[in-house]
RNA sequence: GGGGUCGUAGUUCAGUUUGGUUAGAACGCCUGCCUGUCACGCAGGAGGUCGAGAGUUCGAGUCUCUUCGGCCCCGCCA
């Protein structure tokens, strides 16, 4: 990384705890930071002064300081904040530390003034603290005076500098959209604001900007980008914060191409600048389809390979009741291998199961190939021809097992996908490549719920179909297939609707959107969005989109998790400076809190008793 | 909304299975000694409403119920 390190001198200070070296020797020196540590040998004091850029020791020696002085020194506990004057010089020989990065020199002290006292910290400000998250959370400033920590947010300010230097470069303007706005009828919850000069109406916070990137097409800028805070009211995960932050953009007179193209540009820059790591574009594309069916998963880990194999033709005659009419009802018969999963044992295969049955199989047949025999409770059930074929198919060698699942093509896409992840995190001697990178594409538009008997919106109410099946939109109104089949032409719409995955992580998400009113309309209305509703919640873009709006299209890419990746962060939590806990509570400042009665007052507002169970 | 898991000294944990004397350890903290340490060392000391509340019991850190909080997952969310 390129900290500028000099110049960082002021008023207090003439260099940073992590500056000086062998060819400073000599100098006369003031030291401001915070104390690591300190060693009262009883004539020598040694005390660690750290800063942002570095822990320096210095030495006072009773010989060369005034009793006064040796005896402030003595009296600095941790995180006391000093400062210090002395003179550079060199460790005496062999009392160098090879750990320290300032380990040849040391700062012989002439004065030591306390800055500020500190508490006893509640957890040592080291990289390898044992201190809960809670209690780092609650004490969030002495956190992130670890250089492990702050580190990782060094690192974010780098990626920001090199995402804007980029979009900068390839014609994209800057541009900040409103946080209080209306109510509009997106995926999320919102966050709302009360107004006190409209009583009884409310602000949303923005679950992204993304109408409003669409009207600045409209308006002509072309190309826009914003790294904006995004605010949704759901529940939390360690890949999900109430406010996130996206690299927002969007662009004009452009395909999916297009967008790909800048993106993977930008991830390049961005890895390359902050890293220095060369990624490799253009980036695999796959359909959604396509993941589905080889990695269960729309968003696939692809450092390790690993793929589903269909079974479905091998078992269309087969006696064995649960395989036959799995396959009669439509679905699919599905299976993995499980390199050298031929002895595992009965608890492994209950776990197994467990975790196909969470994503709603009925159940996990398996086939282990030992030497000479076939371990399974169905071989009995199937032809030897079948077992052999499947195992074939399924490239299973002798010492391995095969995990097969018979169910409806979701369920065994998700159930056998979950068991794909599950292997492949064991199995990981699959040399990894470190930056897997993939598009899926061919998204459908829509998805029937079945609990609401409804279309949803698979990602984005203004995602627009593609051309060739803008006729199945009308198709679909007619049709009379219950719209929970899957081949009902509106289940059966592509959306020009594209994710970014980095190593199982799905970091960006866009799509061309709908830049003409009547196939926006179609489409609310598929969603169960009528014209009323439609025009009152939304009518300010039907209407733009009247006035010559250009085609475009854009994508999000979730900043909080790309730079959780590249600093090889468990959550995005480590990547934000003040995060929440998965309660959506902010511990060290206490929100959300209640108010006052003269703030509600004001605001027109009343708090209702909660309920008791 | 549901499931899992954790909550004991300032901190990280042991103790909970099978209720029973004065609840332990390490680090940190305090005092003293110590002139080349960097996990300094040595000697001594202080520090606990066992998350909170209720219950069972002669007796609860330990059993039951309720509740609060952290983390992980499903639903939800892009």
């Amino acid at each position: 990384m390129d900290v500028n390190n000099k110049d960082l001198g002021t008023s207090l200070r003439t260099h940073t705890c992590g500056q000086l070296g062998e060819s400073d020797v000599g100098r006369k020196v003031t030291l401001c930071g915070w104390v690591d540590g300190h060693r009262d040998l009883g004539g020598l004091i040694f005390i660690d002064l750290r800063d942002r850029w570095g822990v320096t020791q210095i030495a006072f020696d009773p010989e060369e300081v005034s009793d006064e002085y040796m005896e402030l020194a003595r009296s600095v506990r941790y995180e006391y904040s000093i400062r210090v004057s002395g003179e550079v010089r060199l460790r005496p020989e062999d009392m160098e530390n090879r750990q320290m990065i300032t380990g040849k020199i040391e700062i012989r002290a002439d004065s030591i003034e306390i800055l500020n006292r500190s508490e006893t910290p509640p957890f040592l400000v080291e990289d390898d603290t044992a201190a809960s998250e809670e209690l780092r959370l609650k004490y969030r400033y002495l956190d992130l005076r670890r250089p492990w920590l702050m580190r990782k947010l060094e690192i974010r300010h780098q990626a920001t500098r090199a995402v804007r230097e980029y979009l900068d470069s390839r014609g994209f303007v800057e541009i900040e959209t409103p946080l209080l706005i209306r109510s509009t009828p997106e995926g999320a919850r919102d966050y709302v604001v009360p107004s006190r000069e409209q009583k009884g109406k409310f602000y949303a916070l923005p679950q992204s900007p993304q109408l409003l990137k669409q009207i600045l097409m409209v308006s002509g800028f072309d190309r826009y980008y914003q790294l904006a805070r995004c605010l949704r009211d759901e529940d939390l995960r360690a890949d999900r914060q109430p406010e996130h932050t996206q690299i927002d953009l969007e662009m004009s007179y452009v395909n999916q191409d297009d967008v790909f193209e800048v993106v993977e540009g930008m991830m390049k820059h961005l890895f390359k600048k902050v890293l220095d790591d060369d990624i490799e574009a253009p980036f695999a594309r796959f359909t959604y389809k396509e993941v589905m069916d080889k990695y269960g998963i729309d968003k696939p880990d692809l450092r390790f390979g690993l793929q589903i194999t269909d079974l479905s033709d091998i078992f269309t005659n087969s006696k064995f009741k649960v395989f036959s009419e799995a396959l009669s009802k439509g679905g699919v018969i599905r299976g993995i291998r499980y390199k050298g999963g031929a002895d595992i044992s009965r608890k492994r295969i209950d776990d197994l199961t467990e975790i196909a049955k969470s994503r709603g199989a009925k159940g996990l047949a398996y086939l282990l190939k030992r030497d000479g025999e076939i371990k399974s409770p169905i071989a009995k059930f199937l032809s030897e021809d079948e077992i052999s074929r499947a195992l074939e198919k399924a490239a299973v060698e002798t010492g391995d097992g095969l995990l097969i699942v018979a169910d409806a093509w979701k369920t065994a896409c998700d159930s056998l996908g979950a068991l794909r992840a599950k292997l492949g995190e064991e199995l990981s001697e699959t040399a990894p490549m470190k930056w897997a990178f993939l598009w899926v594409c061919e998204f459908p538009l829509f998805e029937y719920n079945p609990d609401l008997s409804r279309f949803d919106a698979m990602h984005n109410i203004v995602t627009s179909p593609h051309n060739e099946d803008n006729e199945l939109l009308d198709a679909g109104a007619k049709s009379e297939l219950p719209p929970s089949d899957p081949e009902h032409p509106w289940a059966r719409i592509r959306g020009n609707q594209y994710d970014l995955v980095l190593n199982g992580i799905e970091i960006a998400s866009g799509g061309i959107r709908i830049h003409n009113r009547k196939i926006q309309e179609k489409v609310l209305s598929i969603l169960g969005i009528d014209e009323e509703r439609a025009d009152r919640m939304f009518g300010f873009l039907l209407e733009a989109l009247e006035y010559g709006a250009p085609p475009h299209g854009g994508i999000a890419p979730g900043f909080d998790r790309i730079v959780a990746l590249m600093t090889d962060s468990e959550s995005i939590r480590d990547v934000i400076a003040f995060p929440k806990t998965t309660a959506a509570q902010s511990l060290m400042d206490g929100a959300p809190t209640e108010i006052d009665q003269a703030q509600l007052d004001e605001l027109g507002l009343m708090i209702r008793e909660k309920k008791k169970k």
